[in-house]
DNA sequence: TTCGACTGTCGAAGCGCTTCGACAACAATC
DNA sequence: GATTGTTGTCGAAGCGCTTCGACAGTCGAA
């Protein structure tokens, strides 16, 4: 295995020539770089990572811890590792996994062992008990969900208020007066992750600016609920047009029960959900959808990263613009 | 941030017999080690994982190259992915993340920089471009899945014989003498991955050690193929009462295919199927099925890499038994 | 012409660890 | 009582890279 003394003999330079042409932080002159690149390619030369490590405090690894407990969807977990890979790489950089069940511990370990550079991590909770040390430590880290307070991290999500206010506003224009959303289950508003209250927020707020009637029902994530639910709404907005839902375990569920009390899709009720894609494409009645833009969201990230890397500041909240997705479950309300 | 210097100060010995009671390469007394011991936890400290790498030529980081081809299935990977990372951790290794996108370029690079030391490879096709560059390195590997020949590497993954045996055993025991197999599309059995084939094997081996009647039928991924192969077996086998499906795609339009041809599950057919348990659980009829076994075959690719890391010789195809679930689709044949 | 100010390169000093050879001290063997 | 092993420890030499200070040469400004 070639190193940088042979580079350096090959090309007729010394060793911490080769270095700065392979770095730029000193300037090269055209003709050495060019003698320097093409012993590099004879000799095929690649920089061993842990001597680079050594002797710069720069690993060029970053970790990225990824969740594990039910109820997270997989997919969009993966999409999103995938994309932080993707993202990362064009920074040169490379990705350890970590996984949620190493906690706080992992994350201290790559950090003070100096394997990674920067951290980010996943599905952070509340009041999610990595907090402290991510705000203590001096490695630069992000993550993806907000805690009850960002200060002194850096968050980055979909801007779930945003997106509540959006299928509202769609409905809206479609001539809806009377919209209820059906959320999370109630514990979900308890606990957890704060972007449910968020929903919410955003679906009153435009629901009233819109002088739409609008009622919220948390709902618990079984057929039996979703039945319970589609049955309490019709009783009490008996001129209910217009559903939002955000809740993945429901959703076909409750178009099944609210086709099964003889209101059709979209014909008589227009249904918009916040969910991934994935599941809104593949119901029998495809759903007008927004989706957590898992790769925009990593590939963001990856970006806010390398910046804090660079000793830049970054701002402590990101929000990401919410997408709507028009698919067949929405339409114009029908006048009677 | 504490170094082996400090350490040894503070223990009063030297660096080198902290290394030494660090990594058990040479024996040290009781009492010495406890004063080490000690030192480290007072002084909180973490080797630097570059220092360690440049001198021992041991990263202790093995990278882990997932696939991203459309048709696989996520949670799948994502599993597999898990039990490899936690299995590394009790190995004292860490894991990095590649997407098959980075290819052999990809594999060459995190070995050229000494950044792993093995690799584990998942989804490897028949004819994989990346089994030169893994035969040449020399660094040790395992793939997940088997290639035209497994000479000179290391494979693991589902006995898919056994696995298509087990199936028609099961039927065979419930008394079933009429049988189909219902497999990929007729594509997966010319490129691709081998499994479709071995599977066909012991399919077929099994039936005809046990005198049962047979056939067997590749199938396109869509409801309407899944409909034409139902119509197709009860007009060819009109005795059939057991169906294997190796189908991810049509295992639920299959089912309801043969339930609106008029044949209840498992009253008049039973179906036994090759796929995730996800999916076999989630069905309206929960199906009997074997899955490929994610957890077991990460944890074991890990211990067989470490094997080789140690210079041990281990065998160059693993196969894991297979183990069947039993779930509402298969009962005993109605005797007429 | 002289003085910075660049530009382009080199040599040397580390980065923090592992490992090799050396060597005491002591036990077991003939 | 000399010889051979074991056990436990140390010092020094590197692992392959980056980076700092030094310095020679060039160039436009004063």
């Amino acid at each position: 295995m070639a190193k940088i003394t042979d580079v350096a003999r090959h090309a007729g330079v010394s060793p911490s020539t080769v270095s700065y042409a392979l770095s730029g932080k000193r300037p090269i002159s055209d003709e050495t770089r060019r003698r320097v690149e093409e012993a590099i390619r004879e000799l095929g030369y690649h920089p061993h990572a842990g001597a680079r490590a050594l002797a710069s405090s720069r690993s060029n690894v970053l970790a990225l811890m990824v969740p594990l407990r039910a109820g997270i969807n997989v997919p969009v977990v993966m999409q999103f590792a995938v994309s932080v890979v993707t993202a990362a790489r064009r920074y040169g950089h490379d990705v350890l996994l970590l996984t949620q069940e190493e906690g706080e511990e992992g994350l201290r370990r790559v950090v003070d062992t100096a394997l990674v550079d920067g951290l980010i991590v996943m599905d952070v909770q509340l009041d999610d008990p990595r907090l402290p040390l991510l705000r203590r430590l001096d490695r630069p880290s992000v993550m993806i969900g907000f805690p009850a307070s960002s200060e002194g991290l850096t968050c980055i999500d979909l801007d779930f208020m945003a997106a509540g206010e959006a299928c509202v506003e769609h409905l809206a224009r479609l001539g809806h007066r009377v919209v209820a959303l059906v959320g999370s289950p109630p514990e979900v508003y308890v606990r957890g992750t704060a972007f449910a209250q968020r929903v919410v927020r955003g679906f009153t707020a435009a629901a009233d600016r819109g002088r739409l009637a609008s009622a919220v029902h948390p709902c618990e994530a079984s057929p039996a609920a979703a039945r319970a639910v589609a049955e309490q709404l019709l009783r009490e907005q008996p001129a209910l047009t217009g559903v939002v839902v955000h809740n993945e375990a429901v959703l076909e569920p409750l178009i099944d029960a609210f086709e099964g009390l003889g209101l059709r899709v979209p014909t008589d009720l227009s249904v918009t959900a916040i969910c991934p894609d994935e599941l809104a494409e593949s119901l029998r009645v495809p759903v007008t959808s927004i989706a957590l833009p898992a790769a925009e969201v990593g590939a963001r990230a990856v970006e806010l990263l390398m910046k804090k890397l660079d000793g830049k500041a970054v701002s402590e909240a990101t929000l990401l613009a919410p997408r709507m997705t028009e698919r067949g479950s929405t339409g114009r309300r029908a006048v009677a």
